[in-house]
DNA sequence: AGGTAGACTTGGAAAAATCTTT
DNA sequence: AAAGATTTTTCCAAGTCTACCT
């Protein structure tokens, strides 16, 4: 996506996009395939721009970019004005493979649901986050038996144990060898069957324009691979029908017929305040599920980009929160102090806000408003260590220097409460979210992690100031800053030790290979003069001719040894820098991509070196940002205007007056809502173990080892007693159901990390507001 | 006022595609 | 062209947050 200019630029697009508003009035005839009148009217766009386009051809025609952010804003609350598509695809029904299970002995061919469903469950059978974890088998059996297996008349199979998968492992296998080895022709074929189904189901019609979907396949039936100790990991998702699915689509657009013989569409709605294109409901979780535009779509990109210039607002109204919260978290009232606490930590470490879960329903996870007790040390310095798994179950591991009023702070909420007790009893998601509302319409405790992300690339990029770096040194530079977002953020991967050490070998010896290259192009480059300087000595002119051209020539290949030398060892350095650090997420969520745009037009590099085609779609209104753009800058420059807090009615002075009575209002409430909390515990408690006989100090650590030790048992050691499903019992002694969260351990080992970034934060308190 | 359904953003792993080396 | 390494895309789980409901 190279290009003359981004002004330049700027204009051809602008002329693209009035060309296709243009045409847009015609939609309603020259309909082609597929229902998608619009198809005519795209192609006359592209034509009536090929004049200008012409001049700075790329090899491939690249479809024109819808220019919304010139467009008349839509309505408050409006999301698109036309809306047509061919509904959602279903991938192919299983075709069964005929393959047994043998079950103690005896071959038995299963049903295709129950055979999909085992073969799924052998291909992950050895791997310990699934088919190994004891939790996953035993979830996995229990609804396998009771769906497919008892109605299929297979009540006999009562215990996994007996079930030997080596078959089903041994087509998989055969199936991807056979994928493997396909021929030229068969791999195209398949490829161009792929294209024409994408074609037809992975678009859809916005406003006129033709954009992509992110996904457009309903989910086939599967393993839930829920993660971290995800109670429900293993069991059975059920296929979903098209009456499970909701459409929607203009009011004039025509309904897609449905593709699969015999069905029909769940319902068919006109939701022009929702992007979704098609909705369902996931059957095992009850979680919602959507179809919609990829990430690249104009619909999509127009709220990514209110999302940075939201979180860049905040540089405005910062200085303020940030001396009222310091200001809360001294404060005698237990509200107000876990209030400006946990903001702090919200901006200062960059921890998402930690939503309430349902432990009987998902994987004990935490943030900031859900952190126990048990999570935190304070240590001399002061310090703060924290310690828990947060989303997607990733270990977070931090000790940082805290002012010693945050100690402070810190201490006072931890008095008197027990391990399992929550730090923040008084405060919640939304009420601190309203806090944060206080100071700027639409702050909530996200846009805290987008802005700390973006302040923070900015400054690491800001670092390369009067450096000169060539391209492949720009590229390491930003990647180290890219490094930096990453780790505030606490974007993390699992390494496979094994591999990972193979592959820095292997690049160690391609290194020592390039190294010894470049010796011997020295020596070429060596002999090549002096075979110049013997040339010149002679005198002869075509041998001199002759010799100045080889000595070109070997310089020239020098030059790019060396090139390749210390892009290896960029490589390596890299990759051992950013081991089991995800670069990707805070690229694709959280540093606002002006900031990227402005520092490759700084330093000269294309962006393509940090932004793969993927990003470069999803981001073509950062290329607005010219070189000096800045993320951080006066509001004249922003030109973001301030936009007065709506205050609920009451007035500053009467507010004051009604303040105390807030306050016992509000200690009452906690006071209720604590008793209740406690009541429903209990009540859990009670019900939990009569059905289980779990729980009891579940939050609690050091008893997952006891109970493991004390337990030792056979992960396998259940087995269904009779048809029916539900009633699994222990072959050996002792309760099954107590070794569940004992033998999983936590799937990813907690990684230790000497250093990580945290924002920078100046706490000048500004003294002109109206605090109580 | 608290609870929750619904919608949208964020997340790592795995699969697929592409690039490099043999 | 096969194999192997690396990058990109896909998949779908898991967060956040607002609006709506009682």
């Amino acid at each position: 996506m190279m290009r003359s200019g981004p002004r330049a630029r700027l204009e051809a697009l602008r002329k693209v996009w009035r060309g296709g508003r243009e045409e847009d009035g015609c939609k309603e005839d020259g309909c082609k395939e597929d229902g998608c009148k619009e198809d005519g009217c795209k192609e006359d766009a592209g034509e009536k721009t090929t004049g200008k386009k012409a001049a700075s051809k790329a090899k491939k025609e690249e479809i024109p970019i819808r220019e919304w952010w010139n467009e008349p804003p839509l309505k408050n609350g409006q999301k698109w004005r036309s809306l047509r598509h061919n509904g959602v695809y279903f991938a192919e029904e299983w075709k069964p493979h005929g393959e047994p299970i043998i079950y103690d002995g005896e071959e038995i061919v299963l049903p295709p649901l129950a055979e999909q469903y085992a073969t799924q469950f052998a291909q992950v059978k050895d791997n310990e986050n699934y088919g190994a974890n004891p939790v996953f088998r035993r979830n996995f059996f229990k609804d396998w038996r009771k769906q497919c297996l008892v109605p299929a008349k297979l009540g006999r199979i009562k215990d996994i144990k007996k079930i030997d998968w080596s078959r089903l492992i041994a087509w998989s296998e055969a199936e991807k060898e056979r994928k493997k080895s396909r021929s030229k022709e068969e791999k195209d074929a398949e490829k161009a069957k792929k294209a024409a189904i994408k074609e037809k189901y992975g678009h859809v019609w916005i406003d006129g324009f033709r954009e992509e979907l992110g996904n457009f396949t309903i989910e086939p039936p599967g393993l839930f691979r829920g993660r971290g100790e995800h109670p429900k990991r293993g069991s059975l998702k059920p296929i979903t029908w098209p009456e499970d699915i909701t459409l929607n689509i203009s009011r004039d657009a025509p309904v897609p017929p449905c593709p699969l013989e015999g069905h029909k569409w769940g319902a068919i709605v006109h939701n022009d305040s929702a992007m979704w294109i098609a909705n369902w409901r996931e059957k095992l979780c009850g979680q919602h599920k959507y179809v919609w535009a990829s990430a690249g779509a104009s619909i999509s990109q127009r709220g990514d980009m209110a999302k940075f210039d939201k979180a860049r607002e905040l540089q405005y109204y910062i200085d303020k929160l940030r001396g009222d919260y310091m200001r809360k978290l001294k404060s005698k009232d237990a509200t107000s102090r876990q209030l400006g606490l946990a903001s702090w930590i919200v901006d200062v470490l960059a921890l998402r806000v930690g939503m309430e879960k349902n432990a009987e329903e998902e994987a004990e996870t935490y943030g900031t408003c859900s952190l126990l007790v048990e999570h935190v040390e304070l240590l001399e310095g002061p310090k703060l260590k924290l310690e828990f798994l947060g989303k997607d179950s990733m270990p977070y591991t931090n000790t940082v220097d805290v002012p010693e009023e945050v100690a402070a702070a810190m201490g006072k909420c931890l008095k008197g409460k027990a391990a399992t007790d929550s730090i923040f009893d008084s405060i919640s998601p939304t009420t601190l979210n309203s806090y944060f509302k206080e100071f700027m319409p639409g702050l909530s405790a996200k846009v805290f992690r987008t802005y700390n992300a973006s302040v923070t690339l900015e400054r690491e990029l800001a670092k390369s100031e009067g450096l000169n770096l060539s391209i492949e040194e720009a590229r390491v530079f930003y990647t180290n800053a890219n490094r930096e977002v990453a780790i505030l953020c606490n974007h993390m991967r699992t390494v496979n030790e094994e591999s990972f050490s193979a592959q820095v070998d292997r690049m160690q010896e391609r290194l020592k290979a390039a190294r010894k290259a470049l010796k011997e192009r020295k020596n070429k480059t060596k002999d090549a003069r002096a075979t110049l300087k013997e040339a010149k000595a002679e005198g002869k002119p075509k041998a001199l001719e002759k010799a100045k051209k080889a000595l070109e020539r070997a310089k020239a290949l020098e030059t790019k040894q060396v090139g390749r030398v210390k892009k290896i060892e960029a490589d390596m350095e890299l990759k051992t820098s950013t081991k089991e650090i995800a670069l990707g997420t805070s690229k694709i969520n959280y540093m606002d991509p002006r900031i990227t745009y402005a520092w490759c037009k700084k330093v000269g590099m294309p962006v393509e070196k940090v932004f793969n085609p993927a990003l470069i779609k999803k981001f073509p209104w950062a290329d607005v940002a010219g070189e000096d753009w800045k993320f951080i800058c006066p509001r004249e420059v922003s030109g973001i205007k301030i936009k007065r807090v709506v205050k609920k009615k009451k007035s500053t002075a009467k507010k004051k007056s009604t303040a105390k009575k807030k306050s016992t209002a509000k200690k009452k409430s906690t006071a209720k809502k604590k008793a209740t909390a406690t009541k429903k515990k209990k009540s859990t408690a009670t019900k939990k173990k009569s059905t289980k006989k779990k729980v009891t100090g579940k939050r609690k650590r050091g008893s997952a080892t006891a109970k493991k030790a004390a337990d030792g048992d056979d992960e396998d050691d259940f087995v269904a007693s009779g048809d029916d499903d539900d009633a699994f019992t222990r072959r050996k002694d002792g309760d099954f159901v107590a070794s569940d969260d004992d033998d999983d351990l936590p799937l990813r080992s907690p990684v230790k990390r000497s250093r990580r970034s945290r924002a920078v934060v100046n706490y000048a308190v500004d003294d002109n507001d109206d605090d109580e």
